[in-house]
DNA sequence: ATAACTGTATTATATTAAATAATACGGTTG
DNA sequence: CAACCGTATTATTTAATATAATACAGTTAT
């Protein structure tokens, strides 16, 4: 369910913050949904649970999860919150990559051209199920 | 001339690599200007001359900037093969930020207007030398 | 209540990358 | 030749990451 790569220079807990949050986000983990115990996934994965643990309790400091100590921990249900998070970094960091666009010389319309390509490649590669 | 944080969780080599990076895009270093030595630098910066090294390395690696050994380093004059170089990374960094947006659910007019926002912070901030 | 789960906390250890330190070798310059 | 330069090598230190072994407490079902 959470494969990831423990050969890898990024750090395991971050692998799996950055894969659980992608998932929280794009649905794949539903609101309230009970999420594999910290000993069993460390067992899944073949690596230690305090690495798990880390990895959960970052995420419920940022409000993805929540624990119930004794019972477990969830997906939250402050979807809004989250996506609101969301939003403001990517603003932030879209917003410094365009600072450093314009201040290198690249133009506006270059740049707009970049954002529909990005757009085109996602309608291209998934449909809105807003309208289907 | 290089002032970086010595405390923060970034290696030191990676923060002067990006400095200088900027300060050779944004010409505050000019084509073929010597740079200081590893040994004066790392004197002057307070740290190992080793350190230096591997960064100018680094940056030799990537087209920045050339060695003579006995001589120096210097600023590479191949301006443009690291001006594209800088535009393919930052269209491929705003693509994948794009995507990532509009996978949640940002419009493309939401982010039409970081983009302005940002032309506006940098066109408020310094002005254009092309016509002053 | 007790066994078998859960989360949480603590401490010690191992591993790795980053950084330091101490040298050494050779090219360049005056 | 002395005083700079870049480069290379090896050993060591430091800090973050990850592991390991426990312990304690809440929950659940029997």
């Amino acid at each position: 369910m959470f494969d990831l790569d423990l050969r890898s220079r990024k750090p395991i807990y971050e692998q799996l913050i950055e894969k659980m949050k992608e998932m929280i986000i794009h649905d794949v983990l539903k609101p309230n949904e009970q999420l594999p115990s910290v000993r069993l996934l460390a067992k899944q994965l073949t690596i230690n649970p305090n690495t798990i643990q880390k990895a959960y309790r970052e995420l419920e400091r940022e409000g993805y999860i929540y624990s119930i100590p004794g019972k477990g921990n969830f997906v939250a249900n402050k979807k809004e919150a989250i996506y609101d998070e969301k939003v403001k970094q990517l603003e932030e960091n879209i917003l410094k990559l365009c600072q450093e666009a314009f201040y290198i010389g690249i133009k506006k319309e270059q740049i707009f051209s970049i954002v529909e390509r990005a757009e085109r490649a996602i309608r291209g590669g998934e449909e809105d199920d807003s309208n289907s």
